[in-house]
DNA sequence: ATTGATGCAAAGGCTTTGCATTGCT
DNA sequence: AGCAATGCAAAGCCTTTGCATCAAT
């Protein structure tokens, strides 16, 4: 019926940055009279080694097992700076708040798995679109959005439905 | 340039009730093997004499106000069966919880102004369809979604721009 | 000197849970 | 009796804040 497989959510290429997260994180802090001092500066870093989303808890033990340590409060006083600073992205896909960069990286969505949990990454070309008309025609001005596909991955989805029949053995 | 004003946000009309919301709850909980108590069917009819959003305290508020009181601890439990029940969808606009009526009411989706804290909602057809392409072409099973626009509301947007000019005075 | 950043510990806000009590069948 | 639902208070999470200390101009 439907083909065999096809690729499930390849992962997204990082764009080029045009500058160096840190540095554009210190003029943001330069504008508002503010330092980028050694913590900020040891965070930015450590968030900007890898693509995955995290939440405050993460960061931390992240930190913490590779030899460095901030306060809690600095770090969430941090995230707050990065996100106001558009290096990151707040997600709420729980009640608890996660993060994803915000910079030197595609706009994109999330599909997440209700079942396992799992979030991948989708890109849409006319999703932008279709937000910013819909806006438009309420007098909104649109600055953002997210948008979440709720559901099964397919792994989730394949495992759930033969276990159907093998129940019934 | 702009037309002089267009509508701004009609409000949805409800849809018509296949089954009271209470009776829906009733015949949830029957399965499970639970019952719709006088707490219950208290929330339940609170909940769906109003379209408006509201998280847990406003709720306990409104009861109160209206001379009823529920323990905290039963809405808490009970907005939890709701959404389960699928009468209740979760909004998570902050990181506190905020509720909708899932039930009797069109699907739709929302724009969410940072100034005002104003929640719009609206429909748009090709949403759902883009949805389900964006899920089938990652094999993934989608069985909802979120899609929350950011930014200005006609009033907070109008309110802006002008200021500025204003200022220079 | 002055201003801001940090860390600690304490407080806050929202939500869940343990447990005794109450209510139904 | 037996099982579930309630209310209360306490605990749990996640996050923010007050304050003394430290760092950098």
């Amino acid at each position: 019926m439907s083909p065999p497989s096809a690729a499930e959510s390849p992962p997204l290429a990082p764009l080029q940055f045009d500058q160096r997260p840190e540095e554009k994180f210190r003029e943001f802090l330069e504008i508002r009279g503010e330092k980028l001092t050694e913590p900020r500066r040891l965070l930015v870093r450590h968030i900007y080694s890898s693509h995955k989303h995290f939440d405050a808890d993460e960061l931390i033990a992240d930190l913490q097992a590779a030899g460095h340590r901030v306060s809690r409060a600095t770090v969430y006083r941090t995230l707050r700076l990065l996100v106001e600073a558009h290096l990151l992205r707040e997600l709420r896909l729980t009640n608890r708040t996660a993060y994803e960069h915000d910079y030197g990286y595609p706009s994109h969505d999330h599909m997440h798995c209700t079942t396992c949990g799992a979030v991948l990454e989708f890109t849409n070309e006319e999703l932008r679109n279709l937000r910013d008309r819909v806006a438009a025609a309420h007098g909104f001005r649109a600055t953002g959005h997210r948008f979440i596909i709720t559901g099964q991955c397919g792994t989730c989805a394949r495992a759930r439905s033969p276990r159907r029949r093998l129940d019934r053995i």
